[in-house]
DNA sequence: AAATGGTTCATACGTTCGTTTAGAACATTC
DNA sequence: GAATGTTCTAAACGAACGTATGAACCATTT
C-alpha cells in the first residue's frame, strides 16, 4: 500500500535512502534545465520524467505535484547562494567593526556567490540561472511568496551595509539603486552565461571574461553610480 | 463562406474594418494584461477570450493561432517604442554633426521612449512591461526571433555611438557594459511601474518618484559605470 | 523461505488545452 | 429586397495535460 505522503526516507536501512535520494535528484536536474528553458507552465511533467529517464509516476510519488517539484527545483539553487551571501557579509562587517564596509567589497559579497554557483552547482547550473529571472516575477503564488522571503533577508542586509558605506546617499534612492544594481547583474550574468548561444546585436567584436573578469566588470560597472553621493532628483 | 486567410479588413466599405480593428484591439488589450501576468504558456485562450468578453473563436478567427496573438501583442508595443528611440538618436547625431553625442543624451534617448510608453499606451501598458521581460528568454522560436531582431537595430545604433562618446572605453568591454546598463533600466523599470504592488524588501523608507524623476535616476546610475574610460579587466 | 515495505511501472481518469466548423446575425451592395 | 461578404456564436474535436491507482519489482528483514 502506499502511503498518502511517501515523501521522507526509508525508516529501516541506509541504501534505500540513497536510491530515493538519486531518483529525486535525476529529477530535480531535468526540471530544472527545462524550467530554465521553457518556463514552469511550458514544461510538462511527461517532458521532465523523458528526460530524467523515470517513470510517469515518479513526480506525483517524490514530490506530491508538479508545484512542489517547481519549489524544490528553486529552493534548492536559491538557498546556499543567498546563504553565502549573508555569510560572506557577515564576515566582512566582523573584520570591519563599526567602520563602513567599503561598497566594492560589499557587492563582491552580493555577486560573487551567484556566478561562483555555475561551477559548484554541476554541469547544468547555467539553466538555472534563466530560472530565477523567470520565477521573479511569474509562477505560482507559491512558489513566488518562497522567492521573495529568500530574497527579502539579502535586501535587507545589504541595504543596510550600502547605506552605511555611502554616507552621503538619500535613503529614499536606495532602493532605485539597488533595483538598478540587481538589474545590471542579473542581465549581465544571463548573457555571459549564455554567450556563445546568443546573437551579438552590435558589430563591435565580442570578448567573453573569464569569471573572475566578470565579477570585476560587473563591480565596475555598479560601485559608481550606487556610491554617488548625491541626489540625482530635481 | 469564411476565408482560410481571414486577415486584413474588409475590401470594401470602412466600417467593416472599424469593427474588425476594435475586436483585434480588445483582444489584445486582454491578452497583454494576462501575459504580462502569467506568461504565455500560463494564459490559456479562454482565459483570454473571457477577459476580452468576445466568443472563444475569435481568436482563432482574427490571428490565426494563439502564437500569432503572442507575436502581434509583442509587435505592437515594441516597434513604437523601438522606432522612437532611434528617431532620438538620428536627431541628436544630426545636431551633434561630427562630434560625439554626450552620454547623458545617448542614454536619454535610449530610455525615455520605453518609459513614457506607459503615458501614451493607455491604461494596461504596464502590464506590458512585464511582458517585455518574460519574452527576452522564454517563449516560442518564432516569438523569440522576431523580439530579437527588434532590438538588433537598436543595440547596433547605440552601441556605435556610445562607443563614440566614450573614447578610451575598450570595445571589448562595450557589450557587457551595454547589458549592465539595459538590465539597470529594465529591473528599475519593472519596479517603479509595480511599486505599489511589491513589497519593499528594505526597511528604509522608498518613495516612488515621477516619471521624470526616474529617468534622471537610472541615466545618473547608468552614466558613471558606462561611460569610465578606464578597463576593469586586470 | 516467507514476509515486509519502499520504489517503480503501465495504465487509466477526468480536465483543460488550442483549434475547427457550421450556421446565425449583421451590415453592405447591387 | 435579394444577394453578398464579414463578423460572431455555439458546439464539438482530438490531443495533451496533471494526477491517481494497483500491481510488479526488489532489497532487506525475520
Amino acid at each position: 500500500m502506499n502511503s498518502i505522503i511517501p515523501h521522507g526516507p526509508a525508516s529501516s536501512a541506509v541504501p534505500a535512502a540513497e536510491v530515493h535520494a538519486k531518483t529525486r535528484s535525476i529529477i530535480l536536474d531535468a526540471a530544472e534545465k527545462l524550467f530554465g528553458r521553457k518556463g514552469v507552465e511550458g514544461t510538462s511533467v511527461r517532458q521532465i520524467v523523458t528526460a530524467a529517464g523515470v517513470n510517469l509516476g515518479a513526480i506525483n510519488y517524490h514530490f506530491g505535484t508538479k508545484d512542489r517539484l517547481a519549489l524544490e527545483v528553486f529552493a534548492r539553487r536559491l538557498e546556499p547562494v543567498n546563504r553565502a551571501r549573508i555569510g560572506r557579509l557577515d564576515e566582512l562587517e566582523r573584520q570591519a567593526g563599526n567602520r563602513p564596509v567599503p561598497v566594492e567589497r560589499i557587492l563582491d559579497a552580493l555577486i560573487r556567490p551567484a556566478v561562483e554557483a555555475q561551477d559548484e552547482g554541476g554541469p547544468n547550473c547555467d539553466d538555472f540561472m534563466r530560472l530565477i529571472s523567470r520565477c521573479l516575477q511569474e509562477p505560482n503564488p507559491e512558489v513566488k511568496k518562497f522567492v521573495e522571503e529568500q530574497f527579502e533577508e539579502v535586501a535587507r542586509r545589504f541595504d543596510a551595509a550600502i547605506l552605511k558605506a555611502v554616507p552621503g546617499l538619500p535613503p529614499g534612492e536606495l532602493l532605485w539603486r539597488m533595483s538598478f544594481a540587481f538589474g545590471a547583474l542579473h542581465c549581465g550574468q544571463e548573457r555571459w552565461l549564455r554567450f556563445d548561444q546568443m546573437p551579438t546585436p552590435s558589430e563591435t567584436p565580442a570578448v567573453k571574461p573569464d569569471r573572475e573578469g566578470f565579477i570585476q566588470l560587473v563591480i565596475a560597472f555598479i560601485t559608481p553610480g550606487l556610491s554617488s553621493p548625491v541626489s540625482a532628483l530635481r
